[in-house]
DNA sequence: CCCTGTGAAGAATTTCACAGCT
DNA sequence: AGCTGTGAAATTCTTCACAGGG
């Protein structure tokens, strides 16, 4: 098998793969064909089957693909084999809800500090993280990756600041920010970033009900994953 | 202009576009060319031309786009020109956080409802939201859509519970479904869903920062805004 | 027979490049 | 000159369909 040009879409549809097969092992499930991973999730056998070819001969024929191989399999793709250090940045609603958060540390995502810039927040120990996590002031941001061994940061300040956040979380040695605030960053290539604006989402769901296409009774897939 | 069909990676971007344009707007910018705007959210100025053109002559050859004529016509094909109702399944840590969550309003979404399973929550007030809004049991909302006018709703429920309270959602009339929990949920086709997963998105980052493609040295694009 | 992996065909989307308006 | 709207070309992605293994 040839290393390829990975599609954009079939690295997006890993991670749905991933969350079907982590539930089916966790209901006992041992293998699973194409069509049934795909049928779960909106996709065509043949699309399941080239997208896991990309990256290795995992299926065995006449039998599908064995659940806990391919799991492990995608886990390593996506790099959620290890643990990733990540710190947040902004403690008002959201950061705080995202600190409490379970499924970060069920990934093996792990919240090794927390920032803000206000002093009120400053000091305060934050609920809902066993850790006995503090805020600290986001002036202390400076050389976070070093010292804590961070390298994934989450972004969750208001849209103004969010640009500077970004700055200095690039230069403490940052690699990656998952970017709750709703504008588009700037930053340099070798620097990852995901952005999560839920108005954003709220606006497909708002189009899809109420749009101008469904308004005039257009017959769309109204499933957006992702 | 005819009118054609209209490709969904561009109505994901009429979102983008929004965001820049009302950015553009609030510190007065009256006109915009397709390269500025593209240039600001990592496109060519093909295709942001290409996009607005999909549903009108929007444009002003030798001008650009003035913002805020172009503002009013993105929000009315998303059909966020209109004020929409919504209710919520879930007060955990994350859908708290959610009722707090300004945006929402800022984009029109109303919400008027609250429920969860768990008997301890049930009665208590919502701080953050401004209005007076008390949670109250899953089992009243059958109905709710009739009663309150609501048409979308939020569902921050844990994975194992997210299936059934979707199918108590559309039973109540609710049309479109916000889905934070790390399921694909199955739907009658005439129900929207667009799906927010956090980890989903945490594997996105964590792939392109150190995931099977990064570790191999390679210059991909990476940024994800959707 | 059931199932995967895959070349080839087909469909969808993006980019190019240019006519035409200001 | 500067900029849009748009066919046509180029590219990317999905589906088809079948060879071959279990």
């Amino acid at each position: 098998m040839k290393r390829a040009e990975i599609p954009v879409p079939t690295i997006k549809r890993l991670s749905f793969y991933l969350r079907r097969l982590e539930e089916c092992a966790g209901r006992g499930v041992r293998t699973i064909s194409s069509k049934q991973l795909g049928d779960a999730l909106g996709l065509t056998d043949a699309q399941v089957r080239k997208d896991l070819a990309y990256f290795g001969p995992f299926g065995h024929p006449g039998i599908g693909y064995r659940v806990k191989e391919l799991v492990q399999c995608i886990r390593r793709i996506l790099g959620t084999d290890k643990t990733w250090k990540a710190v947040l940045v902004g403690a008002g609603n959201l950061g705080r809800a995202l600190a409490a958060y379970r499924g970060f540390a069920r990934k093996g995502f792990e919240l090794v500090a927390v920032y803000d810039a206000d002093p009120r927040m400053v000091g305060q120990p934050l609920t809902g993280c066993d850790g006995k996590i503090v805020v600290r002031h986001v002036d202390e941001l400076a050389g976070a990756a070093c010292d804590l061994g961070a390298r994934l940061g989450i972004l969750a300040v208001p849209a103004e600041q969010a640009q500077d956040v970004a700055d200095r979380m690039i230069a403490a040695g940052i690699r990656g920010i998952m970017n709750f605030a709703p504008v588009s960053l700037t930053v340099p290539p070798e620097v990852a970033v995901v952005g999560v604006d839920l108005a954003v989402r709220l606006e497909q769901l708002s189009f899809r009900v109420g749009g101008l296409l469904a308004a005039e009774g257009n017959p769309d897939s109204l499933q957006v994953e992702d």
